[in-house]
DNA sequence: TCTATACTTGACCATTTTAGTCAGGTATGT
DNA sequence: ACATACCTGACTAAAATGGTCAAGTATAGA
C-alpha cells in the first residue's frame, strides 16, 4: 500500500499556495521551486484541481492559480478525488456482484478489506488545508 | 493506495487455512481450489510466510501446511510484513535525515504522511487471525 | 504593439512494480 | 516405486508510475 506522488504532490502543492496566495495568485513555477516538484508535472495536477473546482487560474503575466474555497472547506478527500488518488482494497468489482475472480460470492476478506477501506478514508475526510497549515506553522515557531 | 494482491492472497489464504487446519493440514492445492488463487503464486507466498514464523509445512503426501501459533496471536501486522505489503506514506528515506527530493528539510506534508501510516498500521495492528474467522462464521449463519 | 510570463493541452516515454508462469527439484507416506 | 505436495529460482507480460516534451493561448506591462 503505497500513497502514489501525484497525491502526496498535490497536497505539498496546496499547502503551498494556501500559505501564499492572500494577496496574490501563486504561479506553478513558485511551487515548483518551492516544492521541488517538476513544473510539467504539477501542471497536469493543476489541470485536475481546476476541473475540481479546488483551484482557479488566472492567465497573463503575474498570473497563477488562488485556492476556490477557503482552506477549512478543503479535506484530503476533495483532493485525493480530484487527482484520482483513490484508495482501492477490495479487487472485485463493486458494482458486478462478483467475487474476486469473477466467482459467484464475496471473498472470505471481502468484509475486511471494505473496513480498511473505511478506516482509511475517514482520516481524509478529517483532514482539512487548514488543519496542515497549523500543523506546519507550529513547527516553525 | 491500493492493496496488492500478494497482501490480500496472504490474508484469503491464512483464513482459509485457519478454518480448515483442525486435524490435518491442508495443502496448497486445496487452498488453490477453494479460493481461486494461482498455486504457483501461492507457494511463492507461504514461503515467507514460512520464514517468518507465521505457518509450518509437512511434506510428502498428505502434507500440507498449519498455523505455527494460535489465530488470535495472528495479527495482520505480522502477515503482512512477512509477505512484504508494506505501508508507505512517505517519499523520503526515513534513515537519511533529508527531506522529499535529497532535500535538506522535510517536506511541509511530512507530518501528515506520517500520521497517516500510523493510522493504517493501528488497523493491522488490532485485527488477528481470529476477528476474521469470527466475522465469516456470523455471515453464514 | 511587442514581449515575457504563465496557464493549457495532449502526446509520449523510461522505469518500476505487479501478478503471476514455468521448470525444475526434494521429501515422504502408502 | 510412485503419487503427492512442498521447495526454489528464473523468467515475463502487462500495468502503473512518474515523469518529459512540444506546441499552443491569454494577458499584463513596457
Ligand atoms: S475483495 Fe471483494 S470478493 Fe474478494
Ligand atoms: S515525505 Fe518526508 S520529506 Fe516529504
Amino acid at each position: 500500500m503505497k500513497l502514489t506522488s501525484k497525491g502526496r504532490y498535490a497536497v505539498m502543492a496546496l499547502v503551498d499556495l494556501a500559505r501564499f496566495d492572500n494577496i496574490n495568485p501563486v504561479s506553478l513555477r513558485d511551487i515548483s521551486l518551492r516544492q521541488g516538484i517538476s513544473l510539467d508535472y504539477l501542471e497536469q495536477i493543476f489541470s485536475k484541481l481546476k476541473k475540481n473546482k479546488i483551484v482557479e487560474s488566472i492567465r497573463g503575466t503575474q498570473g497563477g492559480y488562488v485556492l476556490s474555497r477557503k482552506p477549512n472547506e478543503i479535506k484530503l478527500t476533495n483532493i485525493f478525488h480530484a487527482v484520482d488518488e483513490k484508495v482501492k482494497t477490495v479487487q472485485c468489482k463493486k458494482e458486478l456482484k462478483k467475487g474476486c475472480n469473477g466467482r459467484a460470492t464475496k471473498c472470505v476478506t471481502h468484509n475486511l478489506w471494505d473496513e480498511l477501506e473505511t478506516h482509511i478514508n475517514s482520516f481524509f475526510e478529517k483532514k482539512s488545508l487548514e488543519d496542515l497549515l497549523k500543523n506546519n506553522t507550529e513547527q516553525r515557531t
